[in-house]
DNA sequence: CATTTTTCGTTGCAAGTGCAACGATTGTCA
DNA sequence: TGACAATCGTTGCACTTGCAACGAAAAATG
């Protein structure tokens, strides 16, 4: 007998499908605002913070292979957007960290963004987001377990 | 002051993040034993069902612009998985379909994949999985409404 | 019917991506 | 200390991807 299958229940189809569209509408806003790649815009997220990070920082917070991180961190600076220091202390570390031009542009970003995410969660009750996130939390719990899935990139 | 900001909460981060492990996850054992490119694994799933699709059905049901389709049917027909043929009555259509080696190889990896899967569905609660399928309904209802957004994928 | 529009799949081209390999720097350990 | 190993960031290269443009076919319009 044939192998039961539907994909319109397929938990990684319908992560995906949903992943890529939320990310797209994203996308539309700081591409037509600010002309920023997908990879471009992760780059300055995780520099919101205020810290100087690292490549390695960058690539281990996930979402960001080490080439690709260096050069959307190389395409910023070209941009003004980034500026690249030497690491001190570890002359093989890159200090990166965002221009006053990069703060503005982030400034813009930002308020967008979150307004579109929080009507994203507004369409929610407080169970389901809880809910929600405590399941995303489990399933990267079981992967963490599984030797052949990727590390789990840290969040702090 | 500036603009409050937690990544590590910010959900359209979460869920590239979750989604990537995951889709990562099972890229390794399709890609592993049958050499499947992401997109020749999207492809052949949707002709899981049995019937033959068109490209563009492809397109529409998520996640493959009609170029990459296009090419990842071609690849796959060379492979020998995959059968194209002139869609009757529209001379536009292309008619594809599996071949008896698509068959098998579906054969080979869906169980491997269902089991990953099972073990993460494993993982919650009966409540947990269904207010996490329906927040990710609710998700895209919002998404519906939102003209800058991309039309969503049927699933049918 | 004839003409114009739309739809479908493909391709050209520029850009982005992943992997492996590399030089440079630092860490490890005999 | 000195030789070896590991880490960091970059780059070469082959490949994939997205966008726009294209030809072929069907639909819509007059």
């Amino acid at each position: 007998m044939s192998h039961s299958f539907d994909l319109s229940k397929f938990l990684p189809y319908r992560l995906a499908v949903l992943s890529e569209r939320i990310s797209r509408r994203l996308a539309v806003e700081y591409e037509r605002t600010h002309g920023l790649s997908v990879a471009e815009w992760r780059v300055l997220v995780h520099l919101q913070s205020g810290e100087n990070l690292s490549i390695r920082d960058i690539h281990t917070r996930g979402n960001l292979e080490k080439p690709r991180g260096s050069r959307a961190v190389g395409r910023l600076q070209g941009a003004g957007l980034v500026r690249k220091m030497p690491g001190q202390g570890d002359g093989r570390l890159v200090s990166i960290s965002l221009t006053d031009k990069g703060q503005s542009a982030l400034g813009d970003i930002l308020p967008v963004v979150s307004q579109i995410e929080a009507e994203w969660l507004d369409a929610l009750s407080n169970g389901e987001r809880e809910v929600f996130f405590k399941v995303m939390e489990k399933l990267h719990a079981t992967l963490d377990q599984d030797p052949s899935a990727r590390p789990r990139p840290r969040l702090d």
